[in-house]
DNA sequence: AGCGCGGGCGCG
DNA sequence: AAAGCGCGCCCGCGCT
């Protein structure tokens, strides 16, 4: 714990106080500079930049944006003059903003990051400023936060409004780069020591990150505003048949489904862990496909069809339009450190997860003129990872098998011996449920939910996963050893990763997530390489979305053939690992969506 | 009215 | 002995 009680925090509001700001400027200290910023809201490309904050552990500095936007020029030409590091909280976020309102170029190779650290060093506590604050720092600290919130509320101002010289927000707003310099103080050299080379890994991962949401995704409104209304259309129509035959306003309250079903007189078969009667998709399709009563099977038939079509409409094709600015660009925000494993997540709009197979809901998006998307992602890495961490012969066979000329799909493999038939076909529906399959066991499930990932009887798979685990046995061994290791470890159970990534488990969970956590994570930290390699070979400005394993660029239609060469490249490794991580990609000629 | 939570469903 | 993991978004529902 620091003792903050000797901290001075100053509001610029003067040419005094600019000229003192950059007289501290001058001065020697211990440890970087600290930067943040105060914005009216969190996109960049909607809201405004308010405030630029400097500080060490001694002294902070708030800057009015749009009173004082020269001193914080100032400060940072003098800042690139010096070749002074900086050290910032989440500094994705503030250099997006830094560079929109700002034009300022962030100077990446000499910046460090106290969230990327914090995350490292403990990837399940909370790794805002201020709950680091409140536990490393001072507990005092954020006391003040409240008097802000309470402010805020009692005036109705939202962090657009409230006004600059209010104190409660220029104080804390100063208090933040000094805040930041301590976390930086008393986590840098252990996280350096500890997990160096993630450290950095996430550093750059930063810059190519921040570069990908500024290029952003354009969106075809036209295109969205037709698929909303048929979707929408759809939707009232069934809702309308929905409330007339079977009174039921929503087609998600699954107690207004439930009389529904009484009413009918249909047997309810599907209960949640808590008992409650479930109507997921998995239920609805089983008495769509098996009930007796042709009303229910007509029921749950519109009841599966209206939660698609709000689902597309509501999670997906609505928010496209309303997140996307002036230019019809879509810049999502993406945390590079989202999970506990590393992996990253995409927000507004979750990019991620849009539908695999419905191509209406990619095809959203189309390439800017003169430019197509290219798509590359892994192949099966997840495994490969589990090959490689296992040492298993029989799998590192197979995946060798798999890559050799005329090679048979790893999955496709492992499907002909489930369903005992040659499947070559990449498209066979079975492969991906036989993906699912073979993930479930890697990371310990057992037969029944294996069988549920196939969509097979428990008897049919129950011998195909014996003889899976007799393929495979180095798998076992492997989880067992992670599991002896993680619960070695005493009272919060956790391994690292080969660039000393913290990977923890709960406490009693041991075998089911620590596997998973050692493959996942260590996929996260390949496929965030290779970004790196991307932008390295000079494919930055393309680069525009990761998906886990899978990266979308938008490059020159002319251009497109050869950089799908080199991308494939960047993200394959044919040496460093037991079984060569392999890469494929494909061109979209016109939208988001392949042909 | 706003918040937190679980259920449901989309992705890897 | 047996054990799927990691996310984000929307909805309904109970609580404040």
């Amino acid at each position: 714990m620091a003792d903050l009680s000797g901290v001075k925090l100053r509001l610029v509001e003067g040419v005094q106080d600019a000229m003192d700001l950059m007289t501290w400027l001058g001065e020697r200290r211990e440890g970087n500079i600290a930067i943040d910023t105060e914005s009216g809201g969190l996109n960049p490309h909607l809201d405004r930049l308010r405030m630029v904050q400097f500080g060490d552990m001694q002294y902070g500095w708030a800057v009015p944006w749009e009173r004082w936007g020269g001193v914080v020029l100032e400060v940072f030409q003098k800042l690139r003059q010096n070749r002074e590091r900086v050290t910032m909280h989440h500094g994705c976020f503030d250099w997006r903003f830094l560079q929109v309102h700002a034009g300022i170029t962030p100077p990446w190779s000499m910046y460090d990051d106290t969230m990327a650290m914090a995350a490292l060093h403990d990837p399940l506590r909370p790794k805002g400023l201020k709950h680091l604050a409140s536990r490393l720092v001072d507990k005092t600290a954020v006391a003040g936060q409240k008097a802000l919130d309470e402010g805020m509320a009692k005036n109705k101002w939202t962090w657009d409004t409230v006004p600059i010289d209010y104190p409660p927000y220029w104080v804390y707003s100063a208090l933040d780069p000094v805040l930041t310099a301590h976390v930086d103080h008393i986590l840098g050299d252990q996280v350096r020591a500890e997990a160096g080379r993630a450290y950095d890994l996430e550093l750059a991962t930063n810059r190519v990150c921040a570069d990908m949401m500024l290029a952003g995704l354009r969106i075809d409104k036209a295109y969205i505003h037709e698929a909303i209304q048929k979707f929408e259309a759809f939707s009232k129509e069934t809702r309308i048949w929905l409330k007339a035959t079977h009174a039921i306003t929503s087609p998600m309250s699954s107690g207004q489904l439930k009389r529904a079903w009484e009413a009918m007189g249909e047997d309810i078969l599907f209960f949640t862990d808590a008992g409650a009667a479930r109507f997921d998709k998995e239920a609805l399709t089983f008495y769509q496909n098996s009930s007796p009563n042709p009303r229910v099977q007509q029921l749950a038939r519109y009841l599966l069809a209206v939660r698609h079509a709000d689902k597309m409409k509501g999670s997906y094709l609505e928010n496209f339009l309303e997140l996307a600015d002036a230019d019809d660009l879509i810049h999502a925000s993406i945390n590079t450190l989202a999970a506990r494993t590393g992996r990253m997540s995409v927000t507004d709009p979750a990019l991620q997860t849009l539908p695999r197979d419905d191509k209406v809901i990619r095809g959203s998006f189309v390439p800017r003129p003169g430019f197509v998307f290219i798509s590359c992602d892994l192949d099966q890495v997840e495994a490969r990872m589990g090959a490689h961490f296992s040492e298993d012969e029989g799998m590192i066979a197979a995946f060798m098998e798999a890559d050799s000329p005329g090679g048979r799909d790893f999955f496709c493999g492992i499907a002909s011996i489930i369903y005992d038939e040659d499947i070559r076909d990449k498209k066979d529906p079975r492969r991906q449920p036989v993906k699912n399959t073979v993930y479930g066991s890697l990371y310990g499930g057992g037969a029944a939910t294996m069988a549920k990932a196939a969509g097979v009887p428990y008897e049919v798979m129950a011998p195909v996963k014996k003889r899976f685990d007799e393929m495979f046995p180095g798998l076992r061994t492997m989880s067992d050893r992670l599991t002896n290791e993680a619960k070695a470890q005493g009272d919060v159970p956790f391994i690292r990763t080969p660039l000393g990534r913290k990977l923890v488990a709960d406490k009693g969970r041991e075998y089911t997530q620590i596997t998973n956590a050692l493959i996942q994570g260590h996929a996260a930290e390949y496929f965030k390489g290779t970004l790196i390699n991307l932008s390295a070979a000079g494919l930055g400005e393309y680069m525009r979305l990761p998906i886990h394993d899978e990266c979308l660029l938008e490059v020159p239609i002319a251009e497109a053939k050869d950089i799908l060469h080199v991308v494939e490249e960047c993200m394959s490794d044919k040496t460093n690992y037991r079984v060569p991580i392999t890469a494929g990609g494909n061109i979209m000629e016109d939208r988001w969506r392949k042909m």
